[in-house]
DNA sequence: ATTAGGG
DNA sequence: CCCTAAT
C-alpha cells in the first residue's frame, strides 16, 4: 500500500511544479468535505458540540493570548509536528525530500512570496497539516510541510521567535488542535480539521484550494478570493460558527497577507469539481479527464467498458435494488474516503447487497449476459463495469462452492473468510454453480456436495442463455 | 462492443 | 482489478 503509493506521489510531484502543493491537499479533503457539508446542511447536535469545543479556542484567544498559553499550544503542536516528519522518513520519505527540494527551487517565488507574508505560516502550516492528517496524509503532507518548513527557517530559525503576530494564529491552531486530538467524535474531528484548515489557509493567503474543496463551487471560491478578510458566503458560517474569525482578522491585521497570489484554484481544481459535482449528483458519464492522476476513489472509474446507453435503465431497477445500490454506494463512498485514500486507482469492496443483486441477476438472466446484468441491476453504480461483475462472480464461485473437494474444506474456507458470505448467499451461488459452471468445468459436475442433479434450482425464470453451456461444451469437447 | 480467460 | 484475445 505504501510502496503503492510512493509512485503516484512522485508522479504527482514531478509532473506539476506550483500545483503539486495544492493537489496533495484537495483529493483527501474532499472526502471530507461531504460530510461538512451534510453537517452543515443539517445542524445537529454535532453542531452543538462543536461549538462548545471552538468556543473554548476563542476564550483561549481572548485571553489575549498570553504567552505561556502560546507556549505551550505551540509546544504541543511542534511535537506532533516532529513525530509526524519522522514517522515520514521512517517511512523512507528521502524520495520525497528530493523531490520537495527539487519542487523547492522551483517555487522559489512562491516560498518567498509565503515567506514575506508571513514567516511563522511554514511552521504553523507545517504542524497544523501534521496534526491533521496523521495517517491518511502523511506521505503527502510532509512534502509541503518540509517544504514551507525550509522556507521559514531559512530565514528565521525554526523558531517562531520573531513573529508576533502570529501568535494568534498558532495559539488558535494549536488549540483547535488539541481539541481536535481530544475529541474523539470523528464527525467532530473532521469539522474542526476544516476549520483549522480554512484558518491556516487564509492566514497563509492562500484559501483557495480549502475553500474550494468544502464548496465545490466556483463562485464560492471567486468570493473568497476577492474577500480576503471578510467572511466568505458560506465559510463564514463556519468561521463565525467557531468564532474563529476573530482569529484570522488577527492575523490579516499583523501582518497583511498578499491576497494576491490567485493561483489558487486552477482550472484543474475546476474541472476537478465541476466533474465530481457531475458525478456525486450521478452517476452518469464524466469523461472530463483523462487516468492519468490519481483519481478520486469516490467518482466512477470510466474504464473501457463503458455502457453507453445505461442513463434510461435507472427506471429499470425496482425502487428497491435502486434505493439499495443507492446507498451502497453511499456507504462505499465513505468507507473508501475513509481508509483508502491513496491507493485509490480502483477497488471498491463488494457489499453484500451487491453480492446478493449480482447473483440476483445471474439468477434471473443467467451467466455471461453481464451487461444486462450491469445495465439491470448495477445501472446506478458507475463503477463496477460488467467484466467486474465477472470477475466477482468468478471469486464468488471460486470462494463458494466450486472446485472443492468435500464440503470439509469450503467450510473452512467460508469460515476463514475475512469477509464470510451469509449460507443463503453461498447456497444460492452454488445452485447457480451447478447450472452455470462459469469457471468452465473439465469434470462433470462440480459440487460434489449438493448437487441434486436433475433438479433445475432455478425458480426465477430458467436461463434464457443457453449459450453458456452450449459453448463451454464446445470447449470440453 | 462484449465476453472469456489469465495475470 | 487489469489486460488481452477472440467473437
Amino acid at each position: 500500500m505504501k510502496t503503492d503509493r510512493k509512485p503516484h506521489l512522485i508522479k504527482k510531484l514531478s509532473d506539476m511544479k506550483r500545483q503539486r502543493v495544492d493537489e496533495s491537499i484537495v483529493p483527501g479533503l474532499e472526502d471530507e468535505a461531504t460530510e461538512v457539508e451534510h453537517l452543515l446542511a443539517e445542524p445537529k447536535s454535532e453542531h452543538v458540540s462543536v461549538d462548545g469545543v471552538l468556543c473554548l479556542g476563542k476564550e483561549n484567544l481572548e485571553k489575549h493570548l498570553k504567552m505561556e498559553d502560546f507556549s505551550c499550544a505551540f509546544d504541543y503542536g511542534w511535537k506532533i509536528n516532529c513525530g509526524g516528519l519522522d514517522s515520514i522518513h521512517g517511512q523512507g520519505g528521502d524520495d520525497l525530500k528530493l523531490e520537495v527540494l527539487d519542487g523547492l527551487l522551483d517555487e522559489v517565488d512562491e516560498v518567498d512570496d509565503i515567506h514575506a507574508a508571513h514567516d511563522l505560516s511554514g511552521a504553523c502550516e507545517d504542524f497544523l497539516l501534521d496534526i491533521e492528517f496523521p495517517e491518511k496524509f502523511a506521505e503527502l503532507e510532509p512534502c509541503e510541510g518540509s517544504n514551507l518548513h525550509n522556507s521559514s527557517s531559512e530565514s528565521h530559525s525554526p523558531g517562531f521567535s520573531g513573529s508576533s503576530n502570529s501568535a494568534g494564529g498558532i495559539s488558535e491552531s494549536s488549540i483547535a488542535a488539541v481539541q481536535e486530538s481530544n475529541g474523539r467524535n470523528g464527525v467532530l474531528g473532521k469539522m474542526v480539521n476544516c476549520d483549522v484548515h480554512q484558518t491556516f489557509w487564509s492566514k497563509c493567503g492562500c484559501q483557495a484550494p480549502v475553500m474550494d474543496t468544502i464548496h465545490p463551487t466556483i463562485e464560492n471560491v471567486q468570493d473568497l478570493d476577492q474577500s480576503d478578510d471578510d467572511e466568505k458566503p458560506l465559510v463564514s458560517f463556519i468561521l463565525s460558527n467557531k468564532k474563529v474569525k476573530s482569529s484570522v482578522k488577527v492575523t490579516r491585521g499583523g501582518t497583511l497577507l498578499r491576497q494576491k497570489r490567485l493561483r489558487k484554484p486552477t482550472r484543474r481544481y475546476i474541472e476537478e469539481f465541476s466533474r465530481n459535482s457531475t458525478a456525486s449528483g450521478k452517476n452518469k458519464r464524466l469523461k472530463v479527464r483523462s487516468q492519468e492522476l490519481p483519481q478520486d476513489p469516490s467518482e466512477s472509474r470510466p474504464r473501457r467498458g463503458r455502457p453507453r446507453k445505461i442513463v434510461p435503465q435507472l427506471e429499470l431497477e425496482s425502487d428497491y435494488e435502486l434505493s439499495a445500490s443507492e446507498s451502497e454506494d453511499e456507504l462505499e463512498k465513505s468507507k473508501r474516503s475513509k481508509t483508502a485514500c491513496d491507493r485509490r486507482k480502483h477497488q471498491r469492496m463488494w457489499t453484500l447487497a451487491e453480492v446478493i443483486k449480482l447473483v440476483d441477476g445471474i439468477a434471473q438472466y443467467g451467466v455471461g449476459r453481464w451487461t444486462d446484468i450491469k445495465r439491470l441491476l448495477f445501472a446506478s453504480s458507475a463503477y463496477r463495469t460488467p467484466v467486474d461483475l465477472r470477475d466477482k462472480w468468478r471469486n464468488l464461485l471460486r470462494s463458494s462452492s466450486a472446485l472443492k473437494h468435500n464440503r470439509r474444506e469450503v467450510d473452512n474456507d467460508l469460515k476463514h473468510a475475512v469477509r464470510p458470505l451469509p449460507k443463503p448467499v453461498v447456497r444460492r451461488i452454488r445452485e447457480l454453480a451447478t447450472i452455470h459452471p462459469y469457471p468452465r468445468v473439465r469434470s462433470p459436475k462440480i459440487s460434489p456436495v449438493d448437487a441434486p442433479s436433475s433438479k433445475h434450482p432455478t425458480t426465477k425464470g430458467a436461463p434464457v442463455y443457453p449459450h453458456a453451456r452450449n459453448l463451454r461444451r464446445k470447449k470440453c469437447s
